[in-house]
DNA sequence: GCGCTTTGATTTTTT
DNA sequence: ATCAAAGCGC
């Protein structure tokens, strides 16, 4: 007893804790059992979180390897680990950070042979989901055109996130529709069956399922996973809810932290719910409120606190700040699209040029991605630097698919979908069109042997009306398969990545000489150098780890923290971020609130709380934008000012003009640089921009240190530009010389 | 089996 | 306006 005392004191010392308002440290020093964090923007609440577990750790005795901390993206488990990394030493290892697919993942590949998973399985995302789904109302005979796969693969989804089973679902089935549902849902699950796949859900799903049905699987895990600790708990659907429910239902060592005010992935299946009726779900449980915010200005903050007052599924907070008044906040019409990407593009020229800020300070939020168009054509028009954030995704790339593709059919030949992309997408399918790989599929069916399988019997003694050519085709995707496979035991991960995309022919089809092509042998290169971390061993070991956390990873569109370029993004990818400068644009009815949310009560206060996000999301400057018309579709209709700006006091808000700056009081720095003092351009000369091509300046002028060119381009119109971002070049710098 | 034309849909997307 | 998937002809 004095022993366990006098090495917990002494564990104290070793973690101090950082420094922490008192709401904050009396959540982290919470005894445990079920603990509520209630978490304002900007109120440090990932902070809090990780020194909660530090706490534990150092403070509470308690060993690492019975902590879980449960993220929602990669990005933040990544973050959670480095901090407790910082704080903890090598002790942070032992715990397990991940997000809820990747832990769920990790449970299935260890215990999923209880409920009949190999350990080899593939995961499935949408693209796969749905190519099954139809695959399975093919196989039912149901016509697509009567109803779209796109409908059935929502209401399959619909019905995994309830944990409803097709046979559940086939009893509650009332209507002839949802009769073909449960068909359809019992068919689709069937083939992942049979391909030894499973999809998104089902990393969670079958995690619960494992637990029900194993009551010792799941004794084992609760007491090994002794305290968990959950962030973004506003956005767990109810699978996820379950499987935490289950987790933690023996010790009780549940933290969870979360803003009711930030949930955003309703339509994503999140239940704001479960963390409103967290109280309920545990009497007992702790509540705490961090409501001092750190992050921003007060007229932003009260900005921010008059539009989400309006909603009514809530948790009230009283949110502070000893944050500066800050300048006013920024309301400006535009007159279209283009007007308010002119707008916003002026201003943030604006802003650099007066050294306000950096590039990377800056970034543009709207609801939909169609609305990046015109704010990136207007950037480059001012030749501003900007990077998309989550527009392309890594993993989705084809290429990426494509190579994926060939090592899941290494790992695990029973997965049909990526055998079938290889022979579709790639020249390894030379020769097989549709015809042929119906009778590979039918083949498949009536030996119930796998793809492979069926293409290698098809060859060897496939019936006498089938061509050499195909038969010799299909032979050698064959003696491919078995190469590599082969290979697989001698060589490390990134040798196999190399052979495969060498004996297949994929190397010499993909680099095809063109700038793409390079490109996208760039990104294979890139995929190859991901898999060095998995080198150690032979690839046939390391192979299914690594294509199991491959898709569980989309973030190749992590931010780069440069500085040099602003950020364009949706509402929703910005949760989680800050900017010092914050531009929302689009801000009409029907963009924000959507159209299609503007029937349902509970999806516009979504849409609010959206808007809450974005404007919470800046910490000095924020610009609300909108336009009196809007072409969407190729139609152009004039469009009101989004209901929720009524919702901002007048007081707090600016009129700004156009086009020139605001006043920024209390933000303008005295100019150390006085900036351009004479003109280097003047009419008449010829000079040349990046993307419009050659042109004549028509006029020339100095505009706060800074040099506004305006340049006739044939063609494509006049254009005005600032000197210092458009990179004009003079073409006849002979005639510049005079000046 | 491949390439061109037509058709239809088009919010958000942590995994 | 735009893009992808399906449809159709060679």
């Amino acid at each position: 007893m004095l022993r366990g005392k006098m090495a917990r004191s002494s564990q104290m010392s070793q973690f101090a804790i950082p420094d922490l308002n008192p709401e904050q440290m009396a959540a982290v020093s919470a005894p445990p059992g079920p603990v509520l964090i209630v978490a304002g923007p900007g109120s440090g609440k990932t902070r809090v979180l990780t020194a909660r577990v530090a706490y534990l750790i150092a403070n509470l005795g308690i060993p690492p390897w019975q902590i879980m901390a449960v993220t929602f993206t990669n990005k933040a488990a990544r973050e959670m680990k480095e901090r407790l990394q910082k704080l903890l030493g090598t002790d942070a290892e032992r715990i397990t950070v991940g997000t809820f697919h990747a832990i769920g993942a990790g449970i299935l590949r260890r215990y999923g042979e209880a409920i009949g998973l190999s350990p080899h399985f593939a995961i499935y995302d949408e693209s796969d989901q749905l190519a099954l789904v139809k695959q399975a109302m093919a196989e039912l005979g149901l016509d697509e055109k009567r109803v779209s796969a796109r409908s059935i693969l929502n209401g399959i989804s619909n019905a995994k996130a309830k944990y409803i089973t097709p046979d559940r679902l086939r009893l509650r089935a009332t209507t002839p529709w949802e009769q073909r549902l449960a068909q359809v849902y019992d068919k689709y699950e069937e083939l992942l069956q049979q391909n030894n796949a499973l999809d998104f859900d089902d990393l969670l799903l079958r995690c619960v399922q494992l637990f029900e049905l194993n009551p010792t699987v799941l004794e084992q895990l609760q007491d090994r996973y002794r305290h968990v600790l959950v962030d973004e708990y506003q956005d767990t659907d109810h699978l996820q809810y379950l499987f935490l429910r289950h987790l933690a239902a023996r010790h009780r060592n549940i933290t969870v932290v979360g803003d009711p005010d930030q949930s955003i992935f309703r339509w994503r299946h999140a239940e704001i719910r479960n963390i409103l009726r967290f109280q309920e779900d545990y009497p007992d449980a702790l509540v705490f409120k961090l409501e001092e915010n750190y992050r921003s200005t007060k007229r932003i903050l009260e900005a921010a606190l008059a539009v989400i007052r309006a909603n009514r599924m809530r948790i009230e907070k009283q949110l502070w700040t000893r944050n500066p008044e800050g300048p006013p906040i920024f309301l400006f019409e535009a007159a279209d699209e283009r007007d308010e990407a002119d707008f916003v593009s002026s201003q943030v020229a604006g802003l650099l040029s007066r050294k306000e800020c950096r590039p990377g300070d800056i970034a543009v939020m709207y609801r939909v991605n169609a609305q990046s168009r015109a704010l990136e054509e207007a950037f480059i028009r001012y030749g501003l630097k900007y990077h998309l954030v989550g527009a392309i995704r890594f993993y989705e790339r084809k290429e990426i698919k494509d190579v994926i593709a060939f090592l899941r059919v290494i790992d695990n030949p029973f997965d049909s979908l990526s055998l079938e992309r290889v022979v579709t997408n790639s020249p390894v399918g030379q020769g097989i069109g549709a015809r042929t790989w119906e009778n590979v599929l039918h083949w498949s069916q009536t030996t119930s042997t796998h793809l492979l399988e069926a293409c290698r019997q098809l060859a060897e003694s496939g019936p006498k009306g089938l061509a050499g050519r195909t038969r010799q085709a299909l032979r050698s995707i064959v003696e491919l398969f078995d190469r590599l496979k082969a290979l697989a035991d001698s060589l490390s991960l990134p040798e196999l990545i190399d052979k495969t995309l060498e004996l297949s022919g994929y190397r010499d089809w993909l680099r095809d000489g063109t700038e793409e092509g390079e490109e996208r042998w760039q990104n294979v290169q890139e995929l190859r150098t991901v898999a060095q971390d998995y080198g150690g061993v032979p690839a046939s070991q390391a192979l299914s780890l690594f294509l199991q956390n491959l898709s569980l990873i989309s973030d190749a569109d992590t931010i780069r923290e440069s500085g040099e370029t602003s950020f364009m993004m949706t509402l929703h990818s910005a949760k989680g971020l800050e900017f010092p400068v914050v531009f929302i644009v689009g801000l009409e009815e029907g963009l924000l609130p959507h159209s299609r949310s503007m029937d349902d009560i509970e999806e516009l206060e979504e849409e609010r709380r959206l808007f809450y996000v974005g404007v919470t999301r800046a910490k000095r400057l924020l610009y609300l934008v909108y336009a009196a018309r809007r072409t969407i579709y190729g139609y152009t209709e004039p469009s009101a000012p989004s209901r929720f700006l009524a919702d901002i006091p007048k007081n707090l808000l600016h009129r700004a003009a156009f086009p020139s700056s605001p006043q920024l009081a209390g933000f303008k720095k005295e100019a150390d640089d006085p900036g351009l003092q004479t003109l280097t351009f003047r009419p008449g000369d010829r000079v040349a921009h990046r993307t419009f091509g050659e042109g004549t300046v028509t006029a020339a002028r100095l505009v706060n240190g800074d040099e506004e060119v305006t340049v006739l381009f044939p063609g494509r119109g006049q254009k005005v530009l600032l000197a210092r971002y458009a990179n004009l070049v003079h073409l006849d710098p002979e005639r510049n010389k005079i000046l």
